[in-house]
DNA sequence: GCGATCAGAT
DNA sequence: CACATCTGATCGC
């Protein structure tokens, strides 16, 4: 299939057909209100979401795709003016409300693009996703898929997000006297709302628009902006800080839960050396946190044990709406895909999903490997880019047939121009101050 | 002055 | 480091 018919998560320019699988902020960049470039379609709760974020937006323009079924659209190709059939389907996510993933097949083959995506193993609602999936592949092999790789590491691990809500249903309990902050986004995480909701038998505090997005998601008497009705308030996360907590604590005692895949990182402040640890990274979150508590602050009662207190008033509870490292390997290795692409392009953190995982592809069969490494020395145009994980001091790369090449080129892969020339410009800063590598 | 874009911070 | 998002500065009209 050749470029610039179809697009996933991105805006720019030449194609004919747009997909969004989620309403994040980072997935909807270059999308605006005055859109007219062509249909977008996503999932039904998106598009009821779409216009609390959209207003104004042409919604003639919106197509509702509904889950685990084949929706066919007819293409035409740019070059040769013929009609090009394609065929999607919409699969939940299990990300935020209303994200899904897109399965694409056609004559160019069959292509995955997971969006931001979940794969927990246990929940009812991933057996669910996960039958979709394989009835969907039953009769199609991926060729390409192109990967939420967020936490593709394996120092990646945290526990499915009912044992974190647990978590955090434990911490407030062992608070009685103490009001709750809960940091969250403008959407995802209102499971672990209902369960905190549901486990304490109490309404949750939310800012305005969250109410309204609350109320358009069918909660209706679960959540109030009357901050006299409840002790647990769910806040932006980008006003939730230490400044925010110890100022909060000045009138009432307080304390803040950060639910995030992401062990927090915390800066020392100058001339304040009390307490801080920085969790620069998973690796240590697992060993040793602590402070002058001691370890009674690390494992507060029995479960608790991923949760970490690192500052007076802040625990952080591994609850994400990401995939860990091993549900990412779960996944390939049921979707057997030829060859996988991460979407996550944040300039230096990036990790190829061909790193770990490449050998669960076919295109990276050990047989293969070898042939495939030396024909890219001799620098074969079949070779994709290659992107270097400079923590780990080694070049990861993919090597694909040039039949395959055509489809790399896609889907999910053309950033707009803007987004090229930021790498661009990171790229040189970071080869200014890091070029040992 | 306004919207779009970007850097920086949380 | 990044998650997803905000603020404030700057750019182009």
């Amino acid at each position: 299939m050749e470029k610039g018919l179809i697009s996933v998560d991105r805006w720019a320019e030449g194609s004919q057909a747009y997909f969004l699988t989620h309403l994040h902020a980072d997935h909807t960049q270059g999308l605006t209100s005055t859109w007219t470039k062509a249909p977008i379609f996503c999932s039904r709760v998106t598009a009821k979401l779409f216009p609390f974020k959209f207003p104004n937006f042409k919604l003639s323009l919106l197509r509702v795709l509904d889950l685990g079924s084949w929706h066919s659209l007819s293409l035409v190709s740019p070059s040769t003016g013929s009609k090009i059939a394609v065929q999607v389907m919409a699969i939940d996510a299990h990300h935020c409300p209303g994200a899904v993933m897109f399965l694409f097949r056609g004559e160019f083959g069959c292509l995955l693009n997971t969006g931001d995506f979940r794969w927990e193993k246990n929940s009812e609602r991933a057996k669910l996703g996960r039958e979709t999936l394989l009835n969907a592949l039953k009769d199609n092999a991926v060729d390409v898929l192109y990967l939420d790789n967020t936490y593709c590491n394996p120092s990646y691990e945290f526990p499915p997000r009912e044992v974190a809500a647990q978590q955090v249903v434990d911490i407030i309990t062992s608070h009685p006297e103490h009001d709750i902050i809960i940091g969250i986004d403008t959407l995802g995480k209102e499971d672990l709302l209902l369960h905190i909701s549901n486990a304490l038998n109490i309404k949750i505090w939310v800012w305005p628009e969250r109410l309204q997005t609350m109320h358009l998601l069918g909660f209706h008497d679960i959540f109030t902006t009357k901050t006299s009705l409840t002790r647990v308030r769910a806040v932006p996360r980008y006003s939730f800080s230490i400044e925010t907590l110890e100022g909060l604590n000045t009138m009432r005692p307080t304390i803040g839960i950060i639910p995030s895949g992401l062990p927090w990182v915390v800066k020392p402040l100058e001339g304040d050396d009390k307490f801080f640890y920085s969790l620069l990274s998973s690796r240590y979150s697992r060993s040793k946190v602590s402070s002058k508590g001691g370890k009674q602050n690390d494992k507060i009662k029995g479960n608790l044990g991923s949760v970490k207190r690192f500052h007076r008033y802040i625990y952080s509870v591994q609850y994400s709406d990401h995939s860990c490292y091993l549900e990412i390997e779960e996944f390939i290795k049921l979707v057997q895909p030829t060859n996988v692409k991460g979407i996550v392009s944040s300039s230096s953190c990036y990790v190829d999903p061909l790193y770990y995982f490449g050998c669960l592809c076919g295109v990276n069969q050990p047989s293969q490997r070898l042939h495939h490494q030396h024909q890219k020395k001799e620098g074969g145009d079949g070779v994709v880019p290659a992107r270097t994980n400079s923590k780990l001091g080694r070049v990861s790369y993919t090597e694909v047939e040039k039949k395959r090449q055509r489809v790399v080129d896609l889907l999910g892969v053309h950033k707009s121009k803007v987004s090229v020339l930021r790498r661009a410009r990171r790229g040189v800063k970071l080869a200014e101050n890091e070029c040992s590598d």
